[in-house]
RNA sequence: UCCCCAGUAGCUCAGUAGGCAGAGCAGGUGGCUGUUAACCACCGGGUCCGCGGUUCGAGUCCGUGCUGGGGAGCCA
């Protein structure tokens, strides 16, 4: 007999005479003559109650039954005499598939966050992190969905790199060289004798390689793992995490930013549609205000803000920061936390920025001192969204290059697509991990990556 | 990397003025009951983060290290 999910039978209209189901204990409740098992099998926040009758031939053994063991039941799917839930099941067989001890870790009761991140492996059993997944799972789905349904390819970009081009923050060397004693060339190691012969990283960017694919399949996405080195240790930062990066030919920096936005607002509806029960679990104990927040962002039109007004804004606001306000210093945590969350109260695009604090690959604006970049922010998280429309002119982007003294050479397929038909082309990557924390309320990035890597720890 | 806070039972925490180590939950045993964060009674459980110092005496004060958290920088 095949096993049934505890989701589909609690979402049944009818009793069912044989049902087999397998899962896991969460509690158990003794009464005279039987005993009630709450049993979960991940399918959905929900448990299933089982009753199981003293009558059962292993009863003593049904009695024993602890927190977290794995059991299969078989029985009727009946209409519940008690109240609290619909259906139960009545159990006709209880098999026992593994007794947990009394040291296990997970118990009837809230844990910190803090505690469950040092059993990381057990945690998604808890109700709150296996909300947390299972939504992460079906928002996945909703990215690859939203794209499909606007003609967008969906490309692998590499992981493994050889280009540092980027800038986008230090770098995770990949080597098979024996570290304790490395081949030499000049005092140094010598890459030449590596792997791949020369230097090589893991990504930090797909943004690259989707310019390529931009340019042959029209609209592209890639969605996959993205590793940065960098010394971070904040509540948004971890040194994997997952990055969404659509990459389009023929368009401009409005057109990046009418989808950015329409992205972040579908995706929510998505969640909103398709995540109700665990949506449900954040709004009463993570953020009471969590539900107000989504259709916030869901149903409203977006700030668009240059970023000449928006150092405006912030230098009339009257506010102190401890950070100054001036056309060529970069937007800081506190001023953007104002924009979004004090002064306009909904995610705000700031755009076209001095192009002396953004990479070389933006496209220089015709006032010769912006780029079109855009980062959309959101109250609560910050960025999470960064943009650009990319520099198509060869003569313009070599000349940038050079001015921040980077070494073309082996940028030469970079810049030849900037030599044959080349067009004008943007993209943005959004951080999937910050998403998931605007649409949970979740307030670690650590709580919402099955095992996350941060500086010092990669347990697990 | 910088600034701030914390570390006491399996978990969450209290510990007063420097003077015998505590509670709730969890676990064990028994009882009661269509129960549902079940309830009642009893029982077991400690490297008070490590090291050093002050003191007759340190969980408590001082120094230092480690770990965790928050904020900032960097960024998604």
């Amino acid at each position: 007999m095949e096993r049934t999910k505890i989701f589909e039978l609690l979402n049944s209209d009818d009793s069912m005479e044989q049902v087999l189901i397998k899962g896991w204990v969460r509690t158990r409740r003794d009464s005279k003559g039987f005993s009630f098992i709450e049993i979960n099998d991940g399918s959905s926040l929900k448990n299933i109650q089982v009753v199981a009758d003293e009558k059962l031939p292993n009863y003593a053994d049904v009695k024993q039954l602890s927190t977290g063991s794995a059991i299969a039941v078989g029985g009727s799917l009946v209409a519940s005499q008690g109240g609290g839930q619909r259906w139960e099941i009545q159990a006709d067989d209880v098999q026992i598939i593994h007794l947990a001890p009394e040291d296990y870790q997970l118990q009837k009761k809230r844990h910190t966050d803090e505690f469950l991140r040092t059993i990381a492996h057990l945690r998604p059993r808890t109700n709150k992190y296996g909300a947390a997944f299972r939504i992460r799972s079906e928002l996945a789905y909703g990215i690859h969905t939203f794209f499909r349904e606007r003609g967008f390819r969906y490309l692998h970009s590499p992981i493994l790199t050889g280009s540092d081009c980027e800038g986008a923050g230090e770098l995770f060397r990949v080597t098979t060289l024996d570290l304790s004693k490395p081949p030499l060339k000049e005092g140094k190691a010598d890459y030449a004798q590596d792997f791949f012969g020369t230097e090589a990283n893991l990504t930090v960017s797909g943004q690259l390689s989707a310019e390529m694919f931009a340019l042959a399949l029209g609209d592209v996405y890639t969605f996959g793992p993205t590793f940065r080195a960098e010394n971070s240790n904040t509540r948004r930062h971890a040194a994997e995490f997952w990055m969404v990066e659509p990459e389009m030919a023929f368009c401009d920096l409005d057109g990046n930013m009418d989808l950015g936005e329409e992205l972040i607002r579908e995706l929510t509806t998505y969640a909103i549609d398709n995540c109700a029960d665990d949506l449900e679990l954040f709004a009463r104990w993570v953020d009471k205000t969590l539900m107000a927040t989504l259709e916030n962002i869901a149903q409203s039109d977006y700030i668009r803000l240059p970023y000449r007004e928006a150092v405006d804004i912030l230098g009339q606001s009257g506010k102190k920061f401890e950070y100054p306000v001036g056309f060529g210093n970069d937007l800081q945590t506190e001023h953007e936390r104002f924009l979004t969350e004090e002064h306009f109260k909904k995610p705000v695009i700031v755009y076209d920025y001095p192009k002396s604090i953004k990479p070389f690959y933006m496209r220089v604006n015709d006032d010769g001192e912006t780029v079109g970049a855009m980062d959309v922010l959101v109250p609560r998280i910050g960025e999470i969204i960064g943009g650009s429309q990319r520099e198509e002119r060869l003569e313009v982007l070599e000349a940038r290059m050079e001015e921040m003294k980077m070494d073309k050479a082996p940028m030469w397929w970079y810049l030849d697509a900037r030599r044959y038909g080349s067009v004008p082309h943007s993209g943005f990557g959004l951080g999937f991990e910050r998403f998931l924390m605007m649409i949970t309320g979740i307030r670690n990035i650590r709580d919402v990556i099955p095992f996350p890597r941060t500086p010092q720890n990669i347990e697990f």
